[in-house]
DNA sequence: ATTCTAGTTTATAATGATTCTAAAAAAGTG
DNA sequence: CACTTTTTTAGAATCATTATAAACTAGAAT
């Protein structure tokens, strides 16, 4: 298994449950937004062996501790989280409630012109509301 | 007083609990970040009647659909709201958990290239997150 | 391989923000 | 005042997330 040498060297066990949530996260081809609702529930379809939903909890909180997945930051009672952990942006389609990738080359350059005195910029992140 | 024309005129009843409630929010100087939590303490030192949370709720929603508040996107477990409803952006001291506002003549103009067919673009909103 | 230990999983309970409910109160209208 | 509609309210209900504590497992040591 790929995730194997993945896990262990961010100081996680492989386990199986791990693993198997790492197929379902990590093993496509585009981007993955989920919530952990909708995790479990391609989890469920995906794999055969049930994962409890505090391990699913657990292993996202993990993984993104880890730097393999990313919380978006948007106003939403649940928590949104993607796979993609480069810095890009989103729509957000306030009526189908989707979040659609935009890279960074579908966004201009953004200056932020202000300073604050001993911090610095960890990541700039927008947030597009889309309205029919 | 001076929100009860604001608020007839927007189609809310100027009731005792809504004025009040329009007083610890606009009556100051500089924006006002919230969460509703933080609206109650201060509605609860500020005001010598007691306004039910399902109240609070109720109002700062109607606010908010009125556009008198908008929500601010961030990854939280309580939901944020601004007193300022004009298109800015936000930094947000991951350390403190404390938001900073960014005028717009703080952030250069943002592009958004990419465009969704059938929808249009209701806002833009920047969130910078900063460390130490 | 067997034993040991720390890390992990699990079902379930607890928490906490938000929403719902339905009855009482208040606002606006004639 | 009488009437209708909106608003307030306390408390219950909901729902995402976190905590708990017991059972289990991976990796290391013996």
């Amino acid at each position: 298994m790929k995730y194997i040498e993945k896990l262990r060297n961010s100081g996680l066990r492989p386990t199986k449950q791990r693993l198997q949530i790492c197929e379902v996260l990590f093993d496509r081809d585009k981007t993955f937004h989920f919530t952990i609702n909708e995790l479990e529930q391609k989890i469920k379809k995906q794999i055969n062996n049930k994962i409890s939903l505090a391990t699913v909890y657990n292993t996202v909180h993990a993984f993104e501790k880890k730097g393999y997945l990313k919380q978006i930051p948007i106003n939403s009672n649940q928590t949104y989280f993607d796979t993609n952990v480069t810095d890009h942006h989103h729509f957000y389609d306030l009526k189908d409630e989707k979040l659609i990738d935009l890279e960074n080359s579908d966004v201009g350059p953004i200056n932020i012109l202000k300073k604050i005195d001993g911090k610095k910029i960890k990541s700039v992140e927008v947030l597009v509301k889309l309205e029919d």
